[in-house]
RNA sequence: GGGCCCUUCGUCUAUCGGUUAGGACGUCAGGUUUUCAACCUGAAAAGAGGGGUUCGACUCCCCUAGGGCCUGCCA
């Protein structure tokens, strides 16, 4: 049997990481398994559910390479599908019409809460009038027994059938509730394996009788834990909970956050930073930690300054120059490009984060003359008269302008002088960058090119 | 109120009855050094509390504490 799995946000907001976890669990158990990974657009909430929302989530997921193996369900087209469901349930006897109206559901509620025990209806047995009235449709909670299953990740899990509630399948408008969408979609979409939010650990309880009143096959479920903010609280939208795009205007690559959301949780007992590639083979579900796991940053930047020394330099130049061109004051121009992506292998060493990357990058792409900070300003005002003209003689004679090449003309040069390399790098640094961050000085000289880096020196000479 | 789930260094985790409780990120201290990084070496840092079971418990059981979720004609 191929397994099917399904990852079915609400377009009620944003895709934040808690949702693209879950949606990357889901992913790396269908590529393990060899199965299919879909989606499912859970949109019945008609006030709530937005175009944007839709829009922006399958943005999300298609960043971070997790499109799904088919076209998304859109859960509310299906409505019609719900009822029928909901009619046969009826017709089984394991669903019946409720025609309590809201306060006497209120009523019946608050005394329930207040024995300890869960909502029944008085019309579960039947007899509700059929005058009319409006009603909706609830499940026949299962009377005695428990409900239990083999969690994937939490084990098993087991809940007495009287604390089930009389749950509602049918709104009184003929919609189809949540608890009824899913299960029904499910079955129908062939979802073998359900992983999840632990959120929905409770409602499993609930669902399972739904596919027992349907003679349906359960699927297995897999309720993993949810992520929480860096204080240990919950994240949610007031509190660090972000859409995955702000991570990547955050710069960060998708490749990285995708593999830091996978194992935050999840151990598969080593400390290797691999792709969700790599890692789907080993993938197993039995291996996420039961306990809520914090966001942490920092260890963010570091699983991403990993994937940016693995990036391709061209990709890494441009996703620098868009940051560069968004923040710099100066206009960028392709001369400038060009020396980014020249330097590019010398920089995606020094960075964890696309801005940061920036930041080192940024020396690249000056304008001459440049200016000079005040340490740079000092390293040139108290250089010895003519040291900064004879350096530029010398680097002007070399015929080869590679890294190595240009920091072998350096040391040569500074042996000539009777110099240590600390006594010209500061002002040769100073000349090129203007105090901007930059490589070790072959690097930066290969990385501006001769004519560009003989014309800074020529400025301060 | 009821039900269910969770609890190892600051953080993510390893350990599946016997370890000096290991690693990673971060932190701190050295080293390297032409800026900023990077890099190298080293250090500090943990089993929520209490009872059991056992020759022996982080590991199994119970209680307590703390946290989370569900208990909607939201999803």
């Amino acid at each position: 049997m191929t397994t099917v799995t399904r990852f079915a946000p609400s377009p009620t907001g944003f895709l934040h990481i808690g949702g693209a976890r879950t949606a990357l669990f889901n992913w790396l158990f269908a590529k393990k398994t060899g199965g299919r990974y879909l989606l499912r657009i859970e949109d019945t909430d008609r006030a709530r559910s937005t175009k944007e929302a839709i829009a922006a989530i399958i943005d999300g997921l298609s960043w971070l390479g997790l499109d799904a193996d088919g076209p998304p369900l859109m859960q509310f087209e299906r409505a019609p599908r719900h009822a029928e469901a909901a009619q046969a349930m009826i017709a089984a006897g394991k669903a019946f019409r409720c025609t309590c109206t809201p306060d006497e559901v209120e009523a019946l509620r608050a005394e329930a809460h207040a024995e300890g025990r869960a909502l029944r209806s008085p019309w579960r047995d039947g007899g509700a009038p059929n005058d009319g009235r409006p009603f909706v449709v609830r499940l026949r909670a299962p009377d005695d027994g428990e409900i239990a299953h083999d969690d994937l990740v939490q084990g098993r899990v087991a809940v007495r059938a009287r604390d089930i509630d009389d749950l509602v399948l049918l709104r009184a408008d003929d919609t189809p509730t949540y608890m009824l969408a899913v299960v029904v979609d499910d079955h129908d979409m062939g979802v073998t394996h359900v992983i999840r939010g632990d959120d929905h650990l409770t409602n499993t309880a609930r669902q399972i009788p739904i596919y027992q009143a349907l003679d349906w096959p359960i699927p297995r479920f897999g309720h993993v834990p949810m992520i929480h903010g860096p204080d240990g609280a919950k994240l949610s939208k007031r509190h660090g909970a972000l859409a995955v795009q702000a991570y990547r205007d955050m710069g960060y690559l998708p490749e990285a956050l995708c593999a830091y959301l996978m194992r935050l949780g999840w151990s598969p007992g080593h400390d290797d930073v691999v792709s969700k590639e790599e890692a789907a083979a080993g993938f197993d579900l039995a291996q996420i930690g039961k306990s809520p796991a914090r966001l942490d940053l920092q260890k963010l930047d570091s699983v991403n300054a990993h994937f940016i020394r693995r990036a391709d330099d061209a990709r890494l130049a441009a996703l620098t120059m868009a940051h560069l061109a968004a923040t710099a004051d100066a206009p960028v121009t392709e001369a400038a490009a060009a020396r980014v992506l020249a330097g590019m292998a010398a920089l995606k060493t020094r960075a964890a984060t696309i801005p940061a990357l920036a930041e080192q990058a940024r020396f690249l792409i000056l304008t001459r003359p440049l200016k000079l900070d005040p340490t740079a300003q000092k390293a040139i005002e108290s250089a010895s008269p003519g040291l900064l003209a004879r350096l530029r003689e010398a680097m002007a004679a070399l015929t080869d302008w590679a890294p190595e090449a240009a920091q072998d003309a350096l040391k040569a040069f500074a042996a000539a002088e009777g110099l240590k390399m600390g006594q010209i790098g500061p002002l040769l640094r100073a000349a090129l960058t203007g105090g901007a961050p930059a490589p070790d000085l072959g690097h930066t000289l290969a990385a501006l090119g001769r004519e560009e880096a003989l014309g800074r020196l020529s400025d301060f000479a």
